[in-house]
DNA sequence: AAAGCGGGGGA
DNA sequence: TCCCCAGCTTT
């Protein structure tokens, strides 16, 4: 009896654990090539539990690619709306009508023509083509960068490209084999549930006798976390602004950048809380109100919202169309975050996105 | 190589 | 408060 090769043995053991200890999510049921890209897709920077409802609700909206296709993109983003990283609907959005171009609606059985379609990287084109379809690829995530790091005890900064390499590549050595899909799944999963960043629950682990770092003692300390910058603040300058039918004044943002395509109240970039810039808008703020303060963070910056109550009609700014809605139409509009609190704060009853949604 | 891009949950 | 999450694109 010879031992097994280390690759045969962490693949048994991973494959042992993830087949005794997975998650039950939803795509897990029914791992068909599209419930399983819009899953990957939403779960990009994104913990699992946050994308399920949103995850249930696309599939019932869009059961198919063309479905997605076809459907108008505020639509799409209206249901998108609170999961964040909105380029990635709109991405999704194009890769759909890519599928049906070039692919006659099917999700390409190939990971070149499946990796050329908008939005989809190194990581989810792994993910969808071993998951889906078997192909031998490997898909790293955060997880997986992780729990590679502390296996090998690797100890230089993961995010350079040449130490990025390192790291694929024995990710692409472990999932060279019998069940690609699942083994990259089960790396994933070890890292959310079992490896995890602080603390990590080693006697849980079915692969800690091989582990260096802990053999070290050092799994704590991996991957080598680089320095993060200070986000800075910026003031925004808002208004509340209601039409003789109380319907309350948006403006849908540009379909590109920050929040592009959502809908928000009329506002303006401005130095402080400065109430009389509105009147770039063509409004005209109630200055002796106070205004109602909210703040919002982005991955990059902070956003300080001032509100005004304001009559008028907004004109120009940085939006592509102004519109009046009753407050019964907000939900599902696909509103901004920071609008959503500055409109909250301002006394509009408006349900909380996770309740929002029906199931 | 670095920056832009959301929002939330947990320590 | 800070960290980090089934990353991708642009500059």
């Amino acid at each position: 009896m010879s031992e097994p090769a280390p690759v045969a043995l962490l693949r048994d053991r991973l494959l042992g654990w993830y087949d005794a200890h997975r998650r039950d999510l939803p795509w897990r049921r029914d791992p068909r090539p599209w419930p399983v890209w819009l899953s990957e897709v939403m779960c990009q920077q994104t913990r699992v539990d946050s994308a399920i409802p949103y995850w249930r609700r696309f599939m019932a909206a869009f059961p198919t690619p063309a479905d997605l296709a076809a459907a108008p993109l505020d639509r799409i983003l209206g249901l998108w709306a609170g999961l964040g990283y909105y380029a990635r609907a709109r991405n999704l959005h194009a890769a759909a009508q890519q599928v049906v171009a070039r692919h006659g609606g099917a999700v390409p059985d190939d990971p070149q023509a499946f990796g050329a379609l908008k939005g989809v990287g190194r990581y989810t084109r792994g993910a969808v083509m071993s998951i889906a379809f078997g192909h031998r690829l490997p898909a790293v995530d955060g997880n997986a960068v992780r729990v590679i790091c502390r296996l090998d005890r690797l100890t230089d900064d993961p995010r350079p490209p040449r130490n990025k390499e390192v790291i694929w590549r024995r990710a692409a050595a472990l999932v060279d084999g019998p069940r690609p899909g699942d083994l990259n799944q089960a790396i994933m999963e070890l890292g959310a549930t079992v490896c995890s960043p602080k603390s990590p629950a080693c006697l849980l682990c079915p692969v800690a006798d091989r582990c260096l770092a802990r053999a070290a003692g050092v799994q704590q300390a991996l991957p080598v976390k680089p320095k993060r910058k200070k986000r800075r603040t910026a003031h925004r300058v808002a208004a509340l602004v209601r039409d003789g039918e109380g319907r309350i004044w948006l403006g849908r943002r540009p379909t590109d950048g920050l929040l592009g395509g959502l809908w928000g109240l009329p506002a303006v970039d401005a130095p402080g809380p400065d109430g009389p810039a509105l009147r770039t808008l063509g409004l005209e703020p109630d200055l002796d109100a106070e205004p109602v303060t909210v703040e919002h963070g982005f991955t990059h910056l902070v956003w300080r919202v001032h509100t005004w109550p304001a009559r008028g009609a907004p004109t120009g700014g940085e939006v592509e169309v102004w519109r009046a809605f009753a407050e019964g139409e907000l939900p599902g509009l696909g509103l901004s975050g920071p609008s959503l609190k500055a409109l909250r704060a301002c006394g509009v009853n408006l349900p909380h996105r996770r309740g929002a949604g029906r199931r």
